[in-house]
DNA sequence: CGCATCATTGAAGCCCTTCAAGACTTGTGG
DNA sequence: CCACAAGTCTTGAAGGGCTTCAATGATGCG
């Protein structure tokens, strides 16, 4: 309850709840009581660091509004972009059990954030075991995203990269409720998350502009096309698909849904 | 309890509850009680699946002795290999909670496994919160392996890529207690985890001997320095450090012993 | 208006891949 | 015990995808 003070807005919380609840958390008591321990975390605005981690912290990080992502400097100079995060999303569940090495998750757009005391989530995962699922639910679903990066990233070429990577942002965007076809990657974010070159990406641009994949407007991409684009990539998007991966809970609860290939 | 039929050996899952007590699961009755879940699973043979994920399954598997990787066929031919797995690691924790897509774990060398039933998994992260805890972080750790395999893969030549894997491997192997230097991994399963062609891997390999990293021996790779290979990959260990890791945990009980930069 | 960031273009070259073929190792069955 | 097959390791040569360097347009912000 230690969040009480400055706490965050109820409403604004809802997409962080949903999530849960999605990931398996129950709509009760223990939930609600997390929420009140969620306090206004800062806002930050597109480019600035929101949480800088592996250095010791008493709160967790939730994304409330805006775009994210975890970056990590290499020895050679290359930033590599790994993750993203969307509204609701944790941006350092990570360093709640485990503290990582160095890296820092920046603003991709201008987002706002809630913070958790760690001894606050202590409290809610022993008390609520299903809420603990959830969470360890939430970290494989990061886990299962970055296995599928690694796919994209080590066997495939260029156009497929970017491509893949861009039906993601598409995918996980719709999730939470963003229907615009902007994409909030310049391309040098675009070089840094797929591996490839600034000059490279930029040619793959043009390229999936000329097969009509992307828009023809300059600055920021823009998808023109969905299926052409999900096509090229040849993205499938299971990976990202909470309620279906909790196929084993839902059987239990709803026997007639269980599907068959 | 349903597993007391053809239990497996108490002896040789001593590495296993090792392994959860390293992350912080408490070595009392709830973990005697899971342990004594284990069934007998089956063994395989070098180069034999072990696990089909993404079929559902009643039970998750345990390595009880050997080691073993996940892989999957990409559509372009291509086999990403994507995580290791040692004695007394879960083969698919993921599948417990989402059943992910098509992939596989197959032996690299003969291995013994281990299976506990869902029901019985339930029953003990219900009872047991630091337990639960425990599995969380394991799949916290497997997350943070497979980022750090991301950096290499992404951003990093040949030589340091292979030279990173084969530290990864020397490490974890020293974890569970194995300290031959004989690395049971073809130039093709290098490959495939590095995600390069077999050509150029043996190329690399040549260099690797030529800078006095790895032995002359043919077939398998034997270190012969592995300071030269470390220095050569530019590896740093942290991430696969656990007790390290459970930095905040470990201050509550021993506030000494804190490491300071 | 100047400065910073982003997008674009061309040219040179390196890293790695693919193809192809030969040597060595291991296991299997006649 | 040897022949054969299958798998692994090795080597050479040709070529492609991507990087780096360098320079020029666009766009937006204080």
């Amino acid at each position: 309850m230690r969040g009480l003070k400055n706490a965050a807005d109820p409403g604004a919380l809802e997409p962080f709840a949903r999530k849960l609840i999605k990931l398996g958390a129950e709509p009760g008591k223990g939930l609600r009581s997390l929420l009140q321990c969620v306090a206004r975390g800062k806002c930050a605005s597109r480019g600035s660091d929101i949480v800088r981690l592996a250095r010791r912290s008493a709160h967790s990080t939730v994304l409330i509004d805006g775009v994210a992502c975890l970056y990590r400097l290499l020895d050679n100079g290359h930033r590599q972009i790994s993750s993203f995060y969307y509204t609701g999303d944790f941006c350092d569940l990570q360093s709640y059990a485990m503290s990582g090495r160095e890296q820092a998750v920046v603003a991709l757009t201008d987002c706002s954030t809630g913070r958790i005391l760690y001894g606050d989530l202590d409290l809610a995962i022993e008390r609520d075991h299903k809420l603990a699922l959830a969470l360890w639910r939430a970290t494989m679903l990061e886990a299962a995203i970055i296995h599928e990066r690694l796919a994209n990233l080590s066997r495939r070429h260029a156009l497929e990269r970017v491509a893949h990577l861009l039906c993601e942002q598409l995918h996980r965007r719709s999730a939470v409720g963003i229907d615009s076809n902007l994409i909030p990657l310049t391309q040098v974010e675009l070089a840094d998350a797929c591996a490839l070159s600034v000059v490279h990406v930029n040619r793959i641009c043009q390229e999936l502009r000329h097969r009509g994949a992307l828009s023809r407007n300059r600055h920021l991409n823009q998808v023109e096309n969905r299926d052409r684009l999900i096509e090229v990539a040849s993205f499938d998007a299971r990976y990202l698909d909470i309620s279906a991966e909790l196929s084993r809970w839902r059987v239990e609860t709803d026997p007639g849904r269980e599907h068959r290939p």
